[in-house]
DNA sequence: TGTGCTTTAGATTTCTGGTT
DNA sequence: AACCAGAAATCTAAAGCACA
């Protein structure tokens, strides 16, 4: 058996050089991903990726395989583009890929709401690091991408914005300071620093002309860095939705001047039809 | 040692064909 | 047309292996 979800899957692991990857690019695991390239190769009697060594690489006749694969996974779009444009409604997944953030959680209802008067299009929701929506929106991989600090320029909406808090553990010398102050990213930047996404953060302080001098540990997100902060390890920055609401052994602070994360959605260029009618979906909200 | 891929077992979903 | 049961397809989780 093969289906086009087998094919979309051979050429997102051909993309990426990676089934991890592919997999979580289409919402399945690795496991399933390899199954499903596996199937493709038994039922076509041959082999179209290479394995080893990593990344994986198309076979020779893989290569011609995954091309011709393009070409029909095009044309089966260009298909549904145009039955849909003659019928007036749109068809087809929408891939919305999206940095985890507050603008993140309130797109959720909205969301739901166009799923519920939309159902012939999905929306096909990616989670990933700043960098890897970029990757996924500049490889084609989503349509639509919730970043953010996104240049005023390239935002196609703009959404909310939060503020970022500084994180210091209970025995750091600045938790004798006033409740109610504000630290500086000077204040903050000569300190022992716990890093998580440091895509976001080093942009903070690179954009107030300073740089992280001391960074102690680089974590896996945001509540990692929070429980390093606990632990003593030093002190972080994050946006306040994604602050831990216990604040035992912690102090948090406000930052002089407050520095606001602005949340926007980007669309690729030459995103399908589909991916406008969510846009003036959400933007009529 | 951590990461990524494959294999396997078992669960769930979808499809198909028979019966009423 | 509706329902049901068995088959097939697909998925996840876990374990094991290979590699950087």
């Amino acid at each position: 058996m093969m289906n086009l979800h087998h094919w979309r899957l051979l050429l997102a692991v051909a993309d990426t050089g990676s089934f991890s990857q592919a997999a979580r690019l289409h919402g399945v695991t690795t496991s399933a991903a390899s199954q499903a390239v596996s199937q493709l190769e038994q039922a076509l009697g041959s082999t179209l990726l290479n394995r080893e060594p990593r990344p994986a690489r198309a076979t020779a006749l893989g290569t011609d395989v995954i091309a011709g694969a393009r070409r029909m996974l095009e044309a089966f779009d260009g298909i549904r583009e145009q039955v849909a444009q003659r019928i007036g409604h749109h068809h087809g997944a929408v891939h919305l890929a999206c940095v985890p953030c507050a603008s993140a959680d309130a797109l959720a209802e909205p969301l739901q709401a166009f799923k519920d008067a939309y159902p012939q299009i999905e929306i096909v929701q990616l989670w990933g690091t700043t960098l890897e929506v970029e990757r996924w929106l500049a490889q084609g991989a989503a349509d639509i991408a919730l970043l953010p600090d996104t240049p005023l320029q390239r935002q196609t909406l703009a959404l909310g914005k939060e503020e970022w808090l500084a994180w210091v553990p209970a025995g750091h010398p600045f938790a004798r300071r006033d409740r109610g102050t504000r630290l500086s990213l000077g204040d903050l930047a000569g300190q022992p620093f716990v890093l998580a996404h440091p895509e976001q953060v080093r942009p903070l302080f690179e954009r107030a002309g300073l740089e992280l001098s001391d960074v102690r540990a680089t974590v896996e997100g945001w509540r990692a860095a929070a429980s390093q902060v606990r632990e003593g390890a030093g002190v972080t920055v994050l946006p306040a939705s994604e602050a831990p609401a216990d604040t035992n052994g912690v102090l948090q602070f406000g930052l002089a001047p407050a520095l606001q994360r602005r949340s926007a959605l980007v669309v690729r260029e030459g995103a399908h039809a589909a991916v406008g009618s969510v846009l003036a979906f959400l933007q009529a909200r």
